[in-house]
DNA sequence: GTGGTCTAGACCACA
DNA sequence: GTGGTCTAGACCACG
């Protein structure tokens, strides 16, 4: 799994390593029943400190997303997401408007803005079928 | 101006008014010169302390963005090249994919995401007039 | 308030940092609605870390044996120790226990140590009087 | 020996091991050359790891109290002269004491407290001499 | 000034 | 090797 870090975003690393195994589980990129990286390799890789990958693991897992054997590693969880329906359309809600404001201030009209959205979300679907087809290949290879 | 604070996303208040303020500046919707709201009434908009918005102005002063002339306001500063159409998209880019992701984890469909898109550019639309409007009669409040 | 700290004895400082303070409210010491010390200042008069102190009390507070308003204080709650019979009965067990499984390895008969709780039973209750008495004596000072 | 672990008190566990076998050997109720249960046994009755028993008596070694012949077993070392009455005294009262604050905390009355103190007294006697019986069992299976 | 959070290093328990 | 805890320093939000 490649995660990157920005240390000068002034968003606590924790939380963007939150974000991004967040993302990778919901791309698919991160099966359900699959292994995280252990703590200590990831913080070496990411050159954070040890304490900093835990608590976003621990975070992870009081989100649902991960499931943490002390001993044995972190492993995704299968029904992640159990966030009742309001909470849920709150959180994206507020990622929207923050999207929505970027592009009022930088002056982006409503129409750009729009075809800016489709776009992503067509490039993100590919990305994400792009993952699975990886997938099934080294399952085919397996197999052989 | 229209900021937006999110109180959850854990980067702090403060950068959350310097980038945003950033970012009108850098878009050309503010001219140099030009007078930023001023910390009272912004705190109290924003549901903040004035202390953090003081916090805002003092860092976009360090960082040469506004001038601050004691007992008269904040301006802009001259010497601000608005960013190129590029990186100004790359920026927007950005956000939009973190709501994308946000709703990719939150098993929102796409179609669902789409109306909800909708839905808070109108919200927000709204809001924005409804401020004008209200600047529209303090102006006229003054003029009396 | 006078708190003793033994950095050698293993056990964790912020923990001792909890029994005194549950002690000292268990003992009249301090009265419901009063303030504990600020974290701040108690940090540096026992020589440890401010989030040392913060994580004893944020724990008491768990405890439901303090409050803590942000940016005003700590103070002893009213109805403290609100836990079920038998969990409270369970951590007295565990405490007389360890007292029990002391005295037998060093070879204290059963009567020698029924004789020195009674002993200990009488010099706590003294003391808690005693306290309770130099409040009485406060409260009649600030009337005349 | 009995030993008892507190797995809430805080205080490593291991250094429980370590207290309390300092506190036997100190009472004289383990004589130089005698020697101490091994550790498999050990840690399955405490319902510890293996690793942490071995850490305790590791680090009873270190402190020249037992001494490890491998392949026989740990044994009490000789130079040790049994604490001052007055000493012993002082870590029991210790204990006595914490106990008592215990229940002044959870409001448990006085009588019930000394209740629970001699049923606690006859809980740990009946363990004690289930033990010593088994002993005696294991004995006599040897002999025959 | 108040309490709270993020990062980091060292140590603990366990497989 | 695994994850978990305690202590500490620096920074944040707020009154």
């Amino acid at each position: 799994m490649l995660l990157k870090i920005n240390f000068k975003s002034g968003l606590p690393i924790y939380l963007q390593i939150v974000d991004q195994i967040k993302a990778v589980a919901a791309s698919g990129a991160l099966r359900p029943g699959e292994s995280l990286p252990s703590i200590r390799p990831l913080a070496e890789e990411l050159h954070v400190n040890r304490n900093t990958v835990a608590k976003a693991y621990s975070e992870l897992e009081s989100l649902g997303v991960i499931e943490t054997l002390p001993g044995r590693g972190c492993f995704l969880k299968e029904n992640h997401s159990a966030l009742r329906k309001a909470v849920r359309r709150k959180l994206l809600t507020d990622e929207i408007d923050q999207a929505i404001v970027q592009a009022h201030h930088l002056q982006v009209s409503r129409d750009e803005f729009l075809k800016l959205v489709h776009e992503r979300l067509n490039a993100l679907d590919d990305k994400r079928r792009g993952h699975e087809e990886s997938k099934e290949n080294q399952k085919n290879q397996e197999v052989r």
